[in-house]
This record gives C-alpha cells, sequence and structure tokens, in this order.
DNA sequence: TTCTCTACTGTGAACGCTCACAGAGCATCA
DNA sequence: TGATGCTCTGTGAGCGTTCACAGTAGAGAA
C-alpha cells in the first residue's frame, strides 16, 4: 500500500527481537554485544546465532544516547581547499586514516573547515559531541579551530608537528629535521658544494626544521651558509617554481637544490628547465614527502619518504587512546632517503 | 576531583533546559527548531533567545533515534583506492560533495572499499540505516555493492552513467559522448586527419561513449574509421602512455590523439616526447576532464572540462530528493572545450 | 449566547539501547 | 550449617528527542 518508491526499508531488528529468538534478556543480549564478560558460553552462542539469524545491527543512536559516545571521528582539514586538491599527500593520509578507523569499526567524517562560516559551524558540530575525536590537518600556526576544540577538551591529534609548543596537544609528524639532514649529506656525497634550498612556509615547524637540518649538515661539513641560496615557498608547485627561478637568479653557480616539498621540486624542475639547467648533470633537485610527484616527475625525483601510512594509523592510535582517557602524546617517525634520477 | 587529562567536558544543555530558560514546554522548543510552523512569534523568539544564551545544539542521536533518519550520508569509493591517490578529479568530487552537504547540516562519511571484507562491513553499515543515502563513486560496471544497495532500497547517486541501464538509479554524468566530439571537431578544424584515440576501459559507459562521439564525428566528416589508431586505457598515466606508444607503432603518420582522460594524456606526452615527437607541432593532443593534471602538463592541455563542481552539487541535490521521497532521476551535463597549448 | 474553527501550547509515550541494581544459583570456607 | 564470595541473569530506569494527542484561548459565524 504504502510501498516508498525508494524500495521501502523494512523496519531492522532490534536487540529485543535478538533476545526473544535467544530466549534470554536484553542485558545478556547487551553483554554479548559489548565483550562478552560475565555471559555464559551457551548464552554466548545462543545470542550470536539470534544475532545472524535476524541480522541484527546495532543502533549506533541509540546506543550514542545514552553512552555518550557518538563512536566516530573528524577528520578536519583547515587548510585552504586548494591545496586538498593539489597535494597527494593529503590523499594518502585521508585514504589510510579511514581504514585504520574501519578496522576499529569507526567511521570517518570528513569536515572541510574552508570559510569562516564553515569554521563556525564545524566547531559547534564538534564542540556538541557529535564526534569523539578529530584528526587535524592544518600546517600552519596559530589556528584557532585547533585552539578553541583544545580547550572544549576535544580529544585531538594534529598531524604534523604544531607550532605553539607550550600547549599540550598529540601529534604524529616525521622527523622533518633528520630527513633534511639526510638529502643535505646525501647531495654533499654527489660531490655537491653550492646547494640551494626552498624550505616551506617559516611559520611551520615543518619549514622551520628542513631549513635547520640543511643549516646544521652543511655547518658540520664546513661548507659556508650562503642566504642568497635560501628561499622559502608554501608548499605549492607554483611556488616551488617562483622560488627556484629566485635562486637561479641569486646564485647562478647553484649546483644542487633541496626543494621541502615534491610538489614544489616538481616547479623547481620546470625552473630549470626553462633555465636550460640539466637535471641532475648541471643540478641536482632534492625533494621531500615521497608523494605521486616524486615518481611522475621527469627525471623521477629524489626525494624524503615520509611514512604516511605509519603516521595514519599512529594518529589513530593515539586518538583512540586519548578518547580512551590516556595523556596526549606526541610521536615522530623516521623519514628514509628514497634515491632517483634527479641527483 | 574526576576531572580527566582531556580537559573535562561538561553535559551539553538540552532541549528541557532550552525550555526552561524560554517558558515554555519542550514541544514548542522542538517545533521551533523544526521550522517553526504553529509557533507564535513572541514563543519563537523566546526560544531562539534561550538557545543562544545557553549554546544549545540538538542532540542528533535522540532525534535520530525517533525519526529513523540519520541525517547523514555516505560517500562511497568502490574503485581500487590507487586511482583515489592519483586522479584528481576524486578529490574536487569529494570536497563539493561535502561542502553541498554541508549547506544542508549534513555531514559526510567516508566509505572505502577496498577488500571484500571492508565491502561486507560497509554494505551492513548502510543497510542498518546509519546512513539515510549513499553517494556512490564506481565507474565499473557490475558493482555488486550498488546492486545491494539498491535492493536494499537505500537512496542511492551514482557519479557517472551506470554500465547496466536495465536498473533504475540516479546517476549524475557529464555528456561524455558530445564532450568527444566537440574533441574531435576541434582537432579536425586543426587540419588534422589522422586522429588516434586512447579511449577508457570499454566496460564503462564512459569509455564507449566517449569513443562513440569520436567515431560519430569522423564519420560525419567523412574520415575513415581506421582501427589501428583505436586503444584503450584504464584512465591511469600508464596505460596513457603505453597506449600511445602502441598508437605510434600501428600508425606511425598519426598527427593527433584524443586521449580519454587528463591523467592518460601526461602518459601520453611522455610516449610521444621520447618518440621525439613535437606537441603540438608533429602531434596534437587532447585530453579529457580538465582536471589539475592539464594545466600540470606541459605543454598544458587542451581538454573537455567536466563540470566537476555542478556534478557534485547536482549530485546532493538528487539524493537529498530521493531521501525526501522522489522517484530517482539522471541528470546530464554539459561539458566545454577548453583549449590550450597542446593542439 | 453558543458553537465551530483556527492558532497555539503542553504532556506522555515512545525510539533502542546501556547501565546499575537486585537477585539467583553454585562453590568454597570457616 | 551458614556466611561469603563468585558468576551469571533479568528488570526498570533513563538518555534527549519527536510525535500524536488533548486541550486552551480567542475570533468569527449562527
Amino acid at each position: 500500500m504504502t510501498m516508498s518508491n525508494t524500495g521501502g526499508r523494512r523496519r531492522p531488528p532490534t536487540i529485543h527481537d535478538v533476545a526473544r529468538e535467544a530466549g534470554v534478556s536484553r542485558g545478556t543480549v547487551s553483554r554479548v554485544l559489548n565483550g562478552g564478560h560475565y555471559v555464559s558460553p551457551s548464552a554466548q552462542e545462543a545470542v550470536n546465532a539470534a544475532i545472524r539469524k535476524t541480522g541484527y545491527v546495532v543502533n549506533r543512536h541509540a546506543r550514542s544516547l545514552i553512552t555518550g559516545r557518538s563512536d566516530s571521528v573528524g577528520f578536519l582539514l583547515t587548510e585552504p581547499q586548494e591545496r586538498f586538491f593539489e597535494d597527494p599527500n593529503f590523499n594518502v593520509l585521508l585514504s589510510a586514516c579511514t581504514q585504520a578507523l574501519a578496522a576499529h569499526d569507526i567511521p570517518l567524517l570528513l569536515m572541510l573547515a574552508g570559510t569562516e562560516d564553515e569554521r563556525r559551524r564545524i566547531t559547534r558540530y564538534i564542540t556538541a559531541g557529535h564526534v569523539d575525536g578529530v584528526l587535524l590537518v592544518s600546517s600552519h600556526s596559530g589556528d584557532p579551530v585547533a585552539e578553541q576544540l583544545r580547550e572544549a577538551g576535544v580529544p585531538l591529534v594534529q598531524c604534523g608537528k604544531p607550532m605553539g609548543l607550550g600547549s599540550k596537544v598529540s601529534y604524529v609528524a616525521a622527523d622533518d629535521r633528520d630527513g633534511a639532514r639526510d638529502m643535505v649529506r646525501h647531495l654533499l656525497s654527489r660531490g655537491r658544494r653550492r646547494i640551494g634550498m626552498v624550505s616551506g612556509p617559516l611559520d611551520t615547524p615543518g619549514g622551520v626544521d628542513r631549513l635547520a637540518g640543511y643549516k646544521e649538515v652543511l655547518t658540520e661539513a664546513g661548507v659556508e651558509i650562503d642566504e642568497r641560496l635560501i628561499v622559502s615557498g608554501d608548499y605549492s608547485r607554483a611556488s616551488g617554481e617562483a622560488g627556484c627561478a629566485r635562486l637561479l637568479a641569486q646564485a647562478p653557480d647553484m649546483d644542487a637544490v633541496f626543494v621541502a616539498s615534491d610538489l614544489m621540486a616538481q616547479g623547481a624542475l620546470a625552473a630549470l628547465r626553462r633555465a636550460g639547467r640539466r637535471v641532475p648533470e648541471d643540478v641536482s633537485v632534492g625533494g621531500f614527502d615521497d608523494s605521486v610527484a616524486a615518481t611522475e616527475a621527469t627525471p623521477a625525483l629524489t626525494t624524503i619518504r615520509q611514512p604516511y601510512d605509519r603516521i595514519s594509523s599512529e594518529m589513530v592510535r593515539v586518538l583512540l587512546a586519548q578518547i580512551g582517557g590516556e595523556d596526549p602524546a606526541a610521536v615522530i617517525l623516521p623519514t628514509e632517503l628514497v634515491k632517483r634520477e634527479s641527483t
């Protein structure tokens, strides 16, 4: 009669139906559902059979209403959206986080805070308790959203080291400084001495730390730091191109350049090509990330691999621990030099 | 005393608190929350003031428990994950869908069905009613997940035309055939006659339709269809490179090639470069999608713009309509020729 | 006046689950 | 033997909403 055109979903079985089917009470079914402690093996078995038979799936809304947990997690991106489109790393991160959460049966809610309006709406949504915790991607410093969430006591794990170190916030990051050291040592081992650097934004720890590693190794090796060999970009391809062009203008004798992201390195390759420099014969190029941009570039980029899969799983691990009541934690993961054609 | 280290969230205000504050009953508050019909202006005003004062946010779990709706939507990707990493279009689609839903205050749950196991879990999650509807990205034919969801009566909108046309399922797609026609006409207008094609997979409507458009225009123009000028790829960069190399081997006199995706076109450019052909002097290259891959390519690609932002907003519109009880609908959106350096 | 209709408001009962509690059965120990 | 523990089970209450229903007040018609 009232069969709707959408196919007419029928009322799904409740815990009551399962209890009746198994010949036990709601309480027992609930106990089986939540770990099965204090349940006799026979009841356990009967309930599981009843669940299979009825096709029962727990109603998360009802559960959340009473537990106060939502059993869901937000993935919040406060970067400008274009970066999301452009940077292949976000995809890996997002995908790996989704999968890591799925293993715990926790859905991921994607939240994009582009405009001020969205930012406000999302903050309200989160602080209202509609997610248990937040995975935050925001490399820029002084993110007001992060601060607000922290104040509201929302479990939070940031991807990448946050700028204000005073605040006790969880984060998972690759060892930027050490990665940079490896790359510059590698360039030195190739006989390069006039090594340029296109760093990331200097209001981000990633930008600062990679530059610090670069300077550290050069100083160790007795190579003079030349400020004309240093510029900074914003991780976009275009800024890599512009930055490298500037380096070439300021220091025409540059024989290598360490670029703080693969995407910027792609841009740098374009600038070098336009300037008629051969890579790696005239100028070696080193990237950072080991994203698909590195393998797609011509020539393929030597780069520093950031273990995004491990970063993702650690972010999820730390977040769930924090939701479980543990203290915030910082995790730094090792990077790896990946040699390809550009050096 | 029991202040937890997470900062101690306090109990959020309920509809009851708002009612007390406003001096009205729960029912009145609820009515204000849901459209405000049959509420006096004075009560309306009092309730809104109370909401602002208490910082009340509706508890979605409680609401969902009684309405049966979850007020959330799943974004389901059944493609192999690598495509997700590689193809910039997915980002645009995902991001635009998230934003379009956000405008309706509906969160998006990201669901990646890579393995068989995940597929099963996700299907159960969806059919249990934990989302009101699903935005599905799956260009390949005979997707068992789609079929299962359709049978379960879950509102569903697919991105791209589905293969089995018999089944009544909503979809939003660009006009592939017409886009292909525009591109081939454009190549003809550049004086090209030996026009090759690297199509998409021929078990997808996109693959079939773009090839059909290609053949149609050539036939109209009186140009003979030469099967040696036609190969098919899988939309990946690598397959574009391999496909174009094969075309060059089979038909060395090829003077243009229409490649069914920008990513494949990037590969084709690489193959042409390696073969020593200049683009566009010796061979014109046309892509499809107008993704960032098109502007990043050297030379920048002439391509067919798919209106992904409109596709996204239409997908959301159609899905919400279907959740609201309307019949499934198909939407075909026009494409646009974008001329750049490669032709 | 009385009756009807409309605009508005309050109340109790759900929704499906978890949790605290009480209590039953059984073994162990003084 | 009774007290004490342990394992296991059922029951009622309640989470924060919405919804159906009943009911009130005022305007207009009979």
